[in-house]
RNA sequence: GCGGCCGUAGCUCAGCUGGUAGAGCACCACCUUGCCAAGGUGGAUGUCGUGAGUUCGAAUCUCAUCGGCCGCUCCA
């Protein structure tokens, strides 16, 4: 493949290391692959898609609650969910072709084969096979070796060794070695919440339909991370799950669906470059109902930012049955106990903080006249107003100080007074700051500065006690430039 | 793990027919400044990923090693 052109990714991971949004990291020590570190403006980008979420989630409603649960949960909980069995991939790579399989894959591929012929004899037989060789590595390719199974690619079964891949991180709790003191890291936020449904059930007396709501690192030992912070190790999720009777499953699903993609919409994301996926049924969990994908248009293509799941009742069954505690919900009008079904949007908060970078990201211009600008939403933006003097002198850095100090209350701020006014513009449009004021001679005099618009750059003049009331509106009534040129013109 | 690409200043990169480092931008100080990447003067910054070899001499050639990025079953 030809050296792709320089991507508005590649400009935008440049940006994120230059001006503080993102850094590698463990960089001094030469880098730890997939892994990254938040910077100073990064941070608070973060720090704004978490808040928005959980106002839109939890602060906006009546029907929604939050929870913090712990990254360390007792191995059960992973067992009874299915990761410890299910979230480890037996891996085997073919020498001759240098693919990569799952070795359980491979059988089942036969197991399918004998099916289509008919052989339900062999098909019993192989299934059985498969069972028992299962977290056996040596076995289970002992069992590739005797049923003959070949590369599809190469066609020789010239085969490695079957490898484990554990998805899931394990540590130790405690001092004391052996397999009684294994944990895992939790490779979702969800399964927090499902063994605190009695817990939160009885202790808010929230009654059906009601949800649940986390923010969180999650850890999967990824077998290919990459594309920036798209897929990475560690990560943080936001998660909600919503619960509900099983015959208004689909109605909430489709809500949810609506309600998380306007979400984004609503945070500014190109309409052109989002999308809502349903999955086909073969790609679907062993759980799921249902699923659909929001999914943004990425310089590397379509790509997942949230999960709407139809997570039927299998959690809450789950889990019922391994810890024998009853996860059921009463209800005292019908006087029945019925086990809620749940509705999942499971959104990735890194990968959503990377979505807006890339999405504001815009070069207007040509040569020396280009300028670089990150159209964030008001709302998400790091800083909010950046107050300059227009020139060193004459009590205008003073004065700054003091709009600035008065700001700070209310905004993010940022005071620059190094360097021509017009490079200070350009330097707060990269980092996406919305509003910058500036003081002149006049300020002094009347009190009046002038308040520069991001997008537009187009500039009004308006007395210091009404920036407050005016920036707010702006915000509110903000909305994406729909083209670069538009966003040029407009003032 | 396999394949491809790549490690030179904060960023983007040039230098790779061997002679111990440059550009643009960024940064710092001073002067200038009067609303969109202004100008002037001066300045700091690199053990050229690491180690070894060849050589009088290596960023450049050879070998090794470490690391990064992009693909290949996984998903937020």
């Amino acid at each position: 493949m030809a050296k792709p052109a320089p991507s508005v990714m590649d400009k935008v991971v440049s940006l994120c290391k230059r001006r503080g949004f993102v850094f590698p990291a463990s960089e001094i020590y030469g880098g730890q692959g997939s892994t990254y570190d938040w910077g100073p403006l990064g941070v608070e980008l973060k720090k704004r898609v978490k808040e928005a979420w959980w106002e839109a989630m939890v602060y906006s409603r009546q029907d929604i609650v939050g929870l913090d649960s712990a990254i360390i949960q007792s191995p059960k909980v992973w067992q009874a969910s299915g990761h410890v069995g299910g979230f480890s991939d037996p891996l085997i790579d073919n020498k001759t072709s240098k693919q990569r399989y799952r070795a359980d894959h491979l059988v089942e591929a036969k197991i399918e084969k004998y099916r289509k012929k008919g052989k339900t004899d062999k098909v019993a037989a192989l299934e059985s096979k498969l069972v028992a060789a299962i977290g056996d590595n040596d076995a289970l390719k002992q069992l590739i070796l005797d049923e003959g199974i070949k590369d599809p690619v190469s066609g020789t079964d010239d085969w490695t060794d079957v490898r484990q891949f554990n998805l899931m991180f394990q540590t130790q709790v405690g001092a004391v070695e052996g397999s009684a003191s294994i944990a895992y890291l939790r490779p979702e936020t969800a399964q927090g919440i499902f063994i605190n449904f009695n817990n939160v059930v009885t202790s808010t007396r929230k009654k059906l339909p009601f949800g649940i709501a986390q923010i969180g690192k999650s850890f999967r030992n990824e077998i290919t991370p990459g594309n920036f912070v798209f897929r990475t190790r560690e990560f943080e999720q936001m998660e909600m799950e919503f619960f509900c009777r099983p015959e208004e499953a689909d109605e909430w699903y489709k809500y949810w669906q609506q309600e998380r993609y306007q979400w984004y919409l609503d945070l500014g994301i190109n309409p052109d470059k989002l999308r809502m996926r349903e999955h086909a049924k073969d790609e679907l969990a062993h759980y799921a109902r249902g699923c659909g994908d929001v999914e943004y248009l990425f310089p590397f293509g379509w790509s997942e930012l949230e999960g709407i799941a139809n997570r039927s009742n299998y959690d809450l069954t789950k889990h019922s049955e391994c810890s024998g505690q009853n996860l059921s919900y009463f209800d005292q009008e019908a006087n029945e106990h019925i086990t809620p079904f749940v509705i999942e949007p499971a959104a990735g908060c890194d990968r959503t903080a990377m979505t807006f970078l890339a999405d504001a990201y815009d070069e207007e211009g040509e040569g020396k006249q280009k300028r670089v600008v990150l159209h964030f939403h008001p709302r998400i933006a790091p800083v909010t107003v950046a107050i300059f003097p227009l020139v060193k002198k004459e009590g205008m850095p003073e004065k700054a100080a003091e709009i600035e100090q008065e700001l700070r209350r209310h905004f993010r701020t940022a005071i620059e007074e190094n360097q021509s006014i017009g490079r200070r513009y350009r330097r707060q449009d990269e980092i996406g700051t919305p509003f910058c004021v500036t003081v002149d001679g006049d300020t002094l005099s009347d009190g009046s500065v002038t308040l520069r618009e991001r997008d537009s750059m187009a500039q009004e003049r308006v007395k210091i006690e009404d920036l407050r009331e005016i920036m707010d509106a702006k915000s509110a009534a903000w909305s994406r430039p729909s083209t670069p040129q538009e966003a040029a013109v407009s003032g």
